[in-house]
DNA sequence: TGAAAAATTAACCATTTGGTTAAATCATTT
DNA sequence: AAATGATTTAACCAAATGGTTAATTTTTCA
């Protein structure tokens, strides 16, 4: 494992369960068993790294799944495939989209907006809508608040997961269990809305 | 208006925009207008001004509807109240959801978790939901992830507020209008899940 | 092998930050 | 008005933080 790498891994660490304001320079430093000096080496500041570390996270949660969905045909098929596929993802890096949403929220970060790579949102999604829509296979819902529910159900427990965990007293492992359930949910309840 | 309450104000406002670590008491003091030692002489520490803030905020997201609740008499129309109280809310408040969370969000903040009041959720929804499903009035889903998914899709556009406005070039009216649809949508939603 | 380049370290620095203090001002009560 | 207590201020402090530097070690390669 190169220099390099120790730090990235070390800093993603910190920077996900701190925030880029909590996460400190020397405990990134310490977790990847360097010396302090190596950080700015590295990646010349704070900021640098921290953008580095977005960029490259930002990649995950919004991932290329585009071109596996053109096998799926209707609309509906599509949702139920970007369930699955994204809480494998979620599954797997449970604070990214906290992450993000942090990163996001902070004033003076319009910068970090620019660089969420959206365009599959349009391509696949909005396209294959109004296809089914005009033939009168889907609801007349409006797809943009769908988007936004559909995103909101996937991402919201992820979001709330230490409250959740903490109140209700569940192990890691429940909370992995419940997210597993919840695909086939999140699938009927997707059918539910908008099957005619 | 009273020190006091000039500091709360302008500790909202501080501690909302720019979380815990993010904000620094000398910005607190500089947007209530007044010395920075005031801080201290009313609420001791910044964990303290903080605390008070966050229990504060807290109770105005976990709202006391559930008296109102009473008198809608099935689960459905109990959770379309809902939605239409919360996104009163929500519209007010835009961003509590994210303070909320970015501070549950954090290491060593199981403290706060305690702080959340969620009996309500026991005492009127779980309650209802099983009263209604027993008599076959709604469809046979888990009622712990139907309400994950009601305060996902409720919260999260909420969540993502500064990357959409930043995405879309929305402005701040065209988000409340959206948010304004979103009632009925959710509402409709929510029917279409629960409705055998 | 040996010199140049890259990587690493320890010590250091300027600034910022939460917090303190002692003195000053204002309000209240007698 | 004088004494008392509450409020406010400016100056200050120690610790922490992001960042730098000069010297040292390791690697590269002619």
């Amino acid at each position: 494992m190169t220099t390099e790498e120790k730090i990235i891994t070390a800093a993603e660490q910190i920077f996900m369960e701190q925030g880029f304001d909590g996460a400190r320079m020397q405990a990134i430093a310490d977790k990847a068993e360097i010396n302090k000096a190596m950080l700015h080496y590295y990646f010349r500041s704070k900021d640098m790294l921290f953008e580095k570390i977005f960029v490259e996270k930002v990649k995950v949660l919004f991932p290329a799944i585009g071109e596996q969905m053109k096998q799926h045909l209707s609309f509906i098929d599509k949702v139920c495939f970007f369930i699955e596929q994204y809480y494998q993802i979620l599954n797997k890096y449970p604070f990214l989209p906290f992450f993000v949403i942090s990163t996001v929220n902070k004033k003076d970060n319009q910068h970090f907006i620019q660089k969420l790579p959206i365009d599959f949102f349009k391509e696949f999604f909005l396209e294959s809508f109004f296809q089914d829509q005009a033939q009168g296979k889907i609801r007349q819902v409006n797809p943009f608040q769908f988007a936004l529910s559909l995103m909101g159900m996937s991402v919201f427990p992820f979001l709330a997961k230490p409250a959740l965990v903490g109140i209700t007293q569940m192990s890691d492992g429940d909370f992995t269990e419940l997210m597993n359930q919840r695909v086939v949910e999140l699938q009927t309840y997707a059918k539910l809305i908008l099957t005619p």
